[in-house]
DNA sequence: GCAGGGCAAGATAGCGCTATCTTGAAGCGA
DNA sequence: TCGCTTCAAGATAGCGCTATCTTGCCCTGC
């Protein structure tokens, strides 16, 4: 009989799955783990009892024994944004299958909460780390780096030189959006932001390199709005930016909502898109190919980073030498109706 | 010195914490726990000291000496459908500050898959669980139940007679959009349902009964599509909807992104919305009340079912009594141009 | 035939905490 | 003053696993 009201959980435990097999602890242990040294039939034997009581074996205690857990972290700015919801489900389709949980720490792109949310998850003892971009304080940065624990920076390049990176260059694809607009023509390009992060300033400064190469004022026409990014602000924004600048011709938007949300209003206002204003969104969220005129904008493979850094990390893990310490994937200029 | 290549981690522990301040273990560990028999000054102590080293619990260490890990489960069935986002940020913020980890599982609208989560994340010893629906298999409702993990189930009202539940009827919302189309002087309405998971079914039998109830042919139009909605498959759809039914002059779309397609494809198709039809939609997602025309849309309290959801289940932690079983926090049908 | 190597299986000893029991000093009324 | 309760603090004993060391068997080869 079971004691009740003992310090036991009721959970089946190693030693029952072993004592129902006829083996020790330990080698139902290794039989489960599928450490090879565990005869056959053995091994057979543990998982049918293992299955007949339902076992699953108790990650906590795993974690302790093993001072490594199951886990592994992933550090994103935001999930109210779409973004990083593709990238998210990304690195679960890779880790899930290997038995690894994703524990997901959201910091609103708050520096200071971040810091806190690595000193917090360090204590699970994660596997590894998977981080977005490379602005964060001295003080988490020296946290990761005394814990040992391996990182992989999402969705920017370079930073650090240790660093290992899966992204784009943010910059480059700042700068191919004004290129599209020169070469559409656009004789009086402007820039319309919001979040202001620093990959959204890194846009910005490619933007205003290629203007300033074109030998425009690469400053003439931002608007810039601290605020988190909407179809909503895009409507004000745009606003905004025909007040101060109603001789504008053509906007590249550092997010597709407010892109989507330009349109919109300009619909409202009668504004000929592409005619009257041409428009490039970044990240070609679902909505865009759809909108009246269909918007051009520049593709981010999102799902992509989160697979091939979720990959990275688990060469890490796996100890695989050799690995790229920078993966560019890349961007894609989508032209559509819209520009 | 601390000795290198033993089973230790290097991460400060509890011991060394109650060392430097000069009391036993335990009374350290109860000191951080704001356990209250603990002198005031040795609190301070401990605190200085464990500060000081940097220190944080182990995690596994205290799941596998309390029995009691601090996560709960949040079992939703898709990421990327924005609903669920909001609802796990509220969850979030509401067990974030009590030191409660979210472990989020997706499983994909398929029972089978959350049977499956269900069974490796009870291994965790979760605090509780935040579950979607009512619909699961038995063997799932079975494992929840022998747990004893509570549980609070989200979205739905009801199910079974025990069960905690916060959200709202989706069938009084299904008949509150009919009425309304009905109320506008549509004649010949229609449906255009994805996913179709039970909370959709539930909407299409509450839109369906209103029909009935003023002597229409309840299932006269309605096309119905099991992928997952999106504002591509809406335009589709809606196409499919003129083409078999061209007399339609009102339609009830159980997710916004499907109306949001349709009112893009009626606008490319020169159809007036909502003289020709009327639409109505499902959830008020942001880009909605920016449509042209802005969609009438039932806005659903998916922020606040998070939020309450996860403070019933913080009363049923702290034991609680009184609670009320079923929180109906209600719709609201939002009217705008396109009805 | 026997020493030696190889290797499957088990015994042992924690991992870093907390539940529970024990101790001892202080407080109090008779 | 004494015996009682009260309660802060500590000692002890695990939680359920796995790292590590040990055992003992079998197979070689000379």
């Amino acid at each position: 009989m079971t004691r009740i009201g003992s310090r036991t959980t009721g959970r089946p435990t190693l030693a029952e799955v072993a004592r129902l097999s006829g083996v020790s602890p330990i080698t139902a242990s290794r039989a489960l783990r599928g450490i090879s040294t565990v005869a056959p039939e053995l091994v057979e034997k543990v998982q049918v009892a293992a299955a007949s009581l339902g076992y699953v074996a108790n990650p906590a205690a795993r974690a302790l024994a093993s001072k490594q857990s199951q886990s592994i972290v992933v550090l994103i700015p935001s999930l109210s944004n779409h973004l990083f919801i593709d990238t998210l489900e990304a690195i679960h389709d890779v880790m899930r299958p290997r038995g690894l949980e994703v524990l997901i720490g959201n910091y609103h792109y708050d520096i200071a909460e971040e810091e806190n949310l690595i000193r917090n998850y360090l204590a699970y003892q994660p596997r590894g780390i998977l981080l977005t971009g490379f602005d964060r304080s001295d003080a988490a940065k020296q946290l990761l780096a005394s814990s040992g624990v391996p990182c992989v920076h999402m969705m920017e390049l370079g930073g650090e030189a240790q660093a290992m990176s899966v992204g784009f260059s943010q910059q480059q694809a700042g700068r191919a959006a004004a290129r599209h607009l020169l070469e559409r023509g656009c004789k009086r390009p402007g820039f319309i932001a919001a979040q202001l992060d620093p990959r959204v300033m890194q846009r910005a400064e490619g933007f205003r390199q290629a203007l300033a190469e074109a030998g425009l004022n690469a400053y003439g026409r931002e608007v810039l709005a601290p605020q988190p990014s909407s179809i909503e602000l895009g409507g004000e924004l745009f606003g905004q930016m025909l007040g101060r600048h109603p001789e504008v011709d053509g906007i590249f938007f550092c997010n597709d909502d407010l892109a989507q949300g330009a349109i919109l209003e300009a619909m409202r206002q009668g504004i000929k898109v592409p005619q009257q204003v041409a428009m490039v969104g970044f990240n070609d969220l679902p909505a865009s190919a759809h909108m009246v005129p269909r918007l051009t904008s520049i593709r981010t493979p999102r799902a992509a980073i989160g697979r091939c850094a979720a990959q990275a990390l688990l060469g890490l893990l796996d100890g695989k030498r050799g690995q790229p310490k920078c993966q560019d994937l890349g961007f894609e200029l989508v032209v559509r109706e819209s520009s």
